[in-house]
RNA sequence: CGCGGGGUGGAGCAGUCCGGUAGCUCGUUGGGCUCAUAACCCAAAGGUCGCGGGUUCAAAUCCCGCCCCCGCAACCA
């Protein structure tokens, strides 16, 4: 009988960005759900890849002089050497910028056309530049100006083409019925549902004011948005609508999307109406993760809170990582990530743990037994029967991608170990009754074997330092689990390997403060290779542009928040003007109201006036924003309301 | 009433779907061992499981109401 497939995904990484912690969790799941799987006799199609499409590419390259493509490959080398050290055994990388994938989106359209659920729409009216939206005349107000902006909205004419996505909320929803292991984990199945019970509106699949994307089938000044580009890279990869379709009809349909859970939608509600209308399988499941936060925040380029994982790769090796990303995460729910929690693991779980009872076990062996392992094994002991519980548990937990659940169950076989040794104390025996004593041949044949399960049940997660440790037991790669988790698989009266420290014990004072110095500034972190090659020169202005900027300190003489607004304060300030100014500002944040009134502020006030939450604001406040939070300008000295600033 | 997540010993978390002695790691205190990476083992202290109702023989768990925190969205002009 033939292998049954298993086909998994991770999401194509957009090559904008650097790999940090939040990319190589997905992949380091995904890596240690392929390896499990492997394991477990199945025959594995690992995908994972870049999408290197889309206008901030297009931007990020023009600015550099390069072509797209260029810079592409750029961040691509850094995606492989990352992927390499971390030992991640994808069986594909695709790029959407490879001509398979862009033979197979054509298919994918061409299919979708076919069904009818493409039209075009020449969506012509009132647009607002600055809203990048489309305003009925009715909506504008006096003098066809945009609500929000009070700026005349221009005619405009724009074609574009649609995917009739509303058709398939009824189909989606009864797809999600038959299917509740639909959407992992259960709480963002319910989220998912509700969205799309909320009603499902036509999705722009083109753009035309960008070039930098795969030109759209029979219409060639249409380029395919980048979510029908970059989802379809799941089938183009297998070869999905170019040359042989062996390998599609063999893993199509995927048995495993993994994927952060802010696009979730993109993969449970897009995708499936895109396949729906292709007349193509849908995916078995999608896997929404949680978020690594840092800093109580959700760690993002933006936020410049990201932890780049190569320091933590060049001090500690790869399974450590692997190790800490999978085990301090509940899988489905948001994580911390911070230096404190990866030494405590660290040297908590590996060092002290895996690393010392394995250590301990394999000394013991080594003058005892002249570095063999003990000429007789035993089958009715206490650590047998725990491990028979831990194995159970720990298939349980992996086939349900519990990690954090399959490694607790893991370790707790380690401490029966240590505890078995405490209690039964080989080098009393060993000295009362020498080294071919039966019961100490046994009792150690105990600890190794202990050691070996541990050893096999970690090494999806921890290959490396896995293959290591079974060496030193004399023994080679992790078998297939059904035979490499059976109590009993050490063989006995066999030489051990070698006897390197697996996880040295790391020093928690001298670890910070490398880390210290080693911190990146937040500068050579955004200067990617994106960046790196050509710092733009800061345009000049002459001081006759700054003239036309009217800078004034105000008077703050009334101030109140603005009503379900977060941020938003109303103030209104004495300019020296005939009459008090409204101001709106986002300072909510940091200031409450009440210690505003009175206070000097600096104002631009011939800024053009704008609408927030539905209160006009007639200039701008000038704060210093230090990671987001404002930090008002204030004055030396109390001057008169109205006096310029310059 | 925008959508969603969360509130469990000092810290960080599991357990909640499928009610039944509240569990893990770290930390603290005391003891043990000396095979091991100053590690390991045992024991103890420490919790109104956010608050208030309800269902039940029994509620961290189910139902209703409320409070607080965090994301996303709407508003950083």
């Amino acid at each position: 009988m033939a292998r049954a497939k298993f086909y998994l995904t991770t999401p194509i990484y957009y090559v904008n960005d650097l790999p940090h912690i939040g990319h190589i969790y997905t992949t380091v799941v995904a890596d240690t759900v392929a390896r499990y799987k492997r394991l477990c006799g199945y025959d594995v199609y690992f995908l994972t890849g870049t999408d290197e499409h889309g206008q901030n590419v297009e931007r990020a390259a023009l600015r550099q002089g390069v072509a797209p493509r260029q810079l592409a490959d750029q961040v691509v080398g850094r995606y492989h050497e990352l992927w390499t050290a971390l030992g991640i055994t994808h069986d594909d990388f695709i790029r959407t910028t490879e001509p398979r994938h862009a033979q197979g989106v054509a298919a994918i359209i061409a299919r979708i056309l076919e069904r009818g659920d493409i039209y075009l729409d020449r969506h012509a009216g009132w647009y607002c530049s600055s809203c990048e939206a489309f305003y009925t005349e009715k909506e504008l107000s006096e003098g066809r100006l945009c609500p929000t902006h009070e700026r005349p909205a221009e005619w405009h004419e724009e074609e574009n083409l649609f995917f009739r996505l509303s058709a398939y909320q009824q189909p989606l929803l009864e797809h999600f019925r038959q299917h509740p292991e639909f959407i992992r984990p259960a709480a963002r199945f319910n989220e998912v549902a509700r969205f799309v019970e909320g009603g499902l509106k036509d999705l722009s699949i083109s753009r035309v004011t960008l070039k930098w994307g795969i030109p759209f089938p029979e219409h060639p000044q249409h380029v395919v948005y980048v979510w029908l580009d970059a989802l379809t890279n799941y089938i183009s990869a297998l070869g999905f609508g170019s040359g042989n379709q062996d390998r599609f009809e063999r893993f199509w349909p995927a048995d495993l999307h993994l994927v952060g859970k802010d696009i979730l939608r993109f993969h449970c509600v897009y995708w499936p109406a895109f396949l729906m209308s292709a007349g193509l399988p849908l995916p078995r499941q999608v896997w929404g993760h949680g978020w690594w936060i840092k800093d109580d925040k959700k760690m993002s380029k933006s936020v410049g809170n990201v932890v780049r994982p190569d320091e933590l790769i060049r001090r500690f090796g790869a399974d450590p990582l692997r190790y800490f990303l999978l085990r301090e995460m509940t899988f489905g729910s948001d994580a911390s990530f911070s230096d404190e929690a990866f030494l405590q693991r660290y040297n908590g779980d590996l060092a002290n743990g895996l690393g010392n009872t394995a250590a301990r076990v394999v000394a013991m062996v080594r003058r005892y037994f002249a570095g063999r392992t003990p000429a007789t094994s035993c089958t009715d002991n206490a650590v047998k029967s725990k491990a028979e519980e831990v194995v159970r548990r720990y298939r349980e937990a992996m086939d349900a991608f519990e990690f954090h659940r399959a490694l607790e169950a893991a370790w707790e076989l380690l401490a029966t170990v240590d505890g078995y040794v405490n209690e039964k104390a080989p080098w009393t025996l060993a000295k009362r009754e020498g080294s071919s004593s039966p019961a100490l041949q046994r009792i150690l044949y105990n600890c190794l074997e202990g050691v070996r399960l541990v050893a096999t049940m970690a090494a999806p997660v921890m290959p490396h330092a896995c293959r290591t440790l079974l060496a030193q037991l004399g023994e080679g790669d992790p078998l297939p689990l059904d035979s490499g988790l059976r109590w009993g698989g050490l063989a006995t009266d066999q030489a051990l390997g070698g006897e390197e420290v697996l996880f040295p014990r790391a020093d928690a004072a001298e670890h910070f403060a490398e880390v210290r110095v080693n911190e990146p500034t937040k500068a050579q972190d955004e200067a990617g290779p994106a960046a790196a090659a050509a710092a733009e020169p800061e345009a000049l202005i002459g001081i006759d542009e700054f003239a036309r900027l009217k800078l004034v300190v105000g008077t703050v003489k009334v101030a109140e928040r603005v009503p379900k607004s977060s941020k938003l304060v109303r103030m209104e300030v004495d300019l020296g003007e005939p009459a008090l100014r409204q101001i709106v500002a986002g300072i909510g944040t940091r200031y409450e109201p009440e210690g505003l009134v009175g206070r000097q502020i600096v104002v631009v006030t011939n800024l053009r006036p704008a609408v927030l939450m539905g209160v006009a604001s007639n200039g701008m406040v000038l704060a210093a924003s230090e990671e987001g939070t404002p930090i008002l300008l204030s004055l030396d000295a109390p001057v008169v309301p109205g006096t310029a600033v310059r």
